[in-house]
Parts: C-alpha cells; structure tokens; sequence
DNA sequence: TCAAAACCCATGGTATTCCATTTAAAGGAT
DNA sequence: ATCCTTTAAATGGAATACCATGGGTTTTGA
C-alpha cells in the first residue's frame, strides 16, 4: 500500500494553483489518480486531504446506519457536505478554494505534509509550530505506540 | 461509484428556476441523468433529492415487508406518494415546486448539500445553522461509526 | 384564453486546458 | 567527487470551454 511521506513546499499562484507534489500523486490508488479530496482538519487549522476512494469507504461504513435515521443524517451532512474533490490539471496542479485558504491561513506557499493515509495542506510557520509541537508530544507519549501485525487472513491482531 | 458531496448556493430566479450544481448532475448515474426526484426531507425542514434509480431500490426494500402487511402499506404509502420528480431543462435547471420551497423556506438562495447517495436542498441560513448542529452531533456520537470492509466477495463484515 | 411549463438563445464570469519557460532532480562520463 | 547531459517536475501566462444566470419565445394543458 502506498503511503503519504516526507513534506514539500510549493508556491501558490495568483489563482490559488499549487502543483501537488509529484510522489503524492504517484501515491493515489490506482483508478483514483485524477483528483483529491479535501476538507477543514478537524484538530487544527489546515487542510486535510485523501483519495476519493477514502471517501467511498467512509461512505459505505455509513450504511450501518438505518437510512433514515438521525445518525445517518447527522454523519451523512457533517461528513459529506464539507468535502471538495478537486481535479488535476495537465501540470499536476489543484486550485485551492478560498475558504479553505483562509481557513488555513494560506497565502503565497503551502506546506504538503504526508501523514500516511492522508496528508495535509498547511501554511509554512504554521506547520513548522505545529510540527514542533507533535514531536513533544510524542517523546512523551511515546510508550503508547505499539505495532499491529497484518495475518495472512487480513484480520489485524496485536504484535509484540 | 459517483457520491454527492461538497455544498453550492445557487441563485432562485422569478420563476422558481435554479440550477443544479453541474457536479451534482455528473455524479447522477447513466441512464438518469434526466431529472432527479426530491421530497421533503423527513427530520429537517429542507429538500431531500436522488436520482430515480436509488428510489427504485428504496422500493425494492419494501419487498422485505409481506405484500399486504401494516407496515408495507404505510411505509409504500408515505415514502412513494410524497416525490415529485423534475426534469433539467437545456441548461441543467429545475423548477422547484411552491410547496417544497415554503416547507424549506427558500426564497432567493437555495443551498444544495451533499450527502453521498443523496443532497438536499436549504435555505442558506438554515442550512449553516444546521450544519453546525450535526458537527456537533458527530463529535458526540464519533465512536458509532465503525467503518465496514467490501470483502472481494462483495459482502460487508465489520473491520476493526 | 390564460398561465404555467418547456424551449431557445445571449452574456458574463469562472474554471479548465494548453503551451512556454524555468527550476530541480537523475544519470553518465570524465 | 565534479561537470555535463538528459529527464522530469514546478511555475507562469494566455486561450479556450463550461456553467450559472437572465431574458425571451413557443408549446402545453387546464
């Protein structure tokens, strides 16, 4: 499975263009490589962003609910509504909307910041603060993270 | 599988004339791109719409009750008799019925919000604050979704 | 006959596409 | 390792196509 890594920062144009870089492209699933889709982080201010086929999967699970039920229309709106699916052009580029530029105080660069399944869109200071901030965090609690093994079944069990 | 996500505020000209969000209209399935059929949105006071496709497997459902039961008759009588299907015209636009915009009280602006197999349609105000709401709501409730996993059978079972 | 709906065309603005240039990375040879 | 060549990626700007919107005209059906 292809993962989001490493960070780069690009310019922003006039538009709101930015060039994806070119590894988290190549990172898309395959079949899903003609766009992203993104949405208000919702811990920080910047921009989360993932496959389309994320986004199905997040859909799917959304059939546990009985359809007409407050907690699908509750997840469903939240969920659903606040999602942009923005399509590359021939150059790799996206067009940043507005809001989510402002939402991520973005102006003339952005920051691509891989998180694995995801990655994120953030202002430059804002994700170096941010960044530093994390690191502390995770010398302290580091002891938390333990490694999960993958059986041939595909079921996920706890590892040593 | 093409979702409804993302929101648009269109403008509701003299004669009750608005367009769909062309994204909308491409996400509708082949073979249905003709119109879409909406009602009235059952905990809210705004437009639920689909693509008649999905209402013909909301009635396959109902084959789940026995043909002449109670709860058959209720649900066929009150899920089928309350839709109104509308046609685009040449330029992807609707008419929305008299009643269906004072039960979402829509007067210029009329606000389309995706929610994956469905979007419906609000009064901006009263969707913003709606909206706000169901974040809300989903922050509380945030455990009850449990994403599911399409085996390559095609069947759903529970992931971790 | 009249009003509502369907159809048609025109416009302005926005988003998409295309091409040209610059910059950076990768590979080879000295 | 250094320099040069080659390729790919990022950037800038212009041309094009699409879409939302407004108005008008014809058709429909009560």
């Amino acid at each position: 499975m292809p993962l989001f890594m490493s960070k780069y920062t690009n310019k922003v144009d006039g538009k709101g263009r930015v060039s994806v870089p070119s590894q988290f492209r190549a990172a898309l699933p395959s079949g899903f490589q003609k766009s992203i889709v993104m949405y208000q982080a919702v811990n920080h201010g910047a921009i989360e962003c993932c496959d389309l086929l994320h986004i199905e999967k997040v859909n799917d699970s959304l059939e546990g609910f009985a359809p007409y039920s407050d907690e699908h229309d509750e997840f469903s709106l939240a969920l659903m509504s606040g999602l942009t699916e923005l399509c590359f052009d021939g150059n790799g580029r996206i067009i940043l909307p507005q809001d989510l530029m402002e939402y991520a105080g973005i102006m003339n660069l952005a920051t691509f910041a891989g998180k694995g399944k995801t990655f994120q869109i953030w202002e430059p200071a804002a994700f170096n603060r941010e960044l530093d901030i994390a690191r502390h965090k995770v010398k302290e609690k580091r002891d938390l993270l333990k490694f999960r093994l993958k059986t041939t079944e595909g079921t996920i069990k706890d590892g040593s």
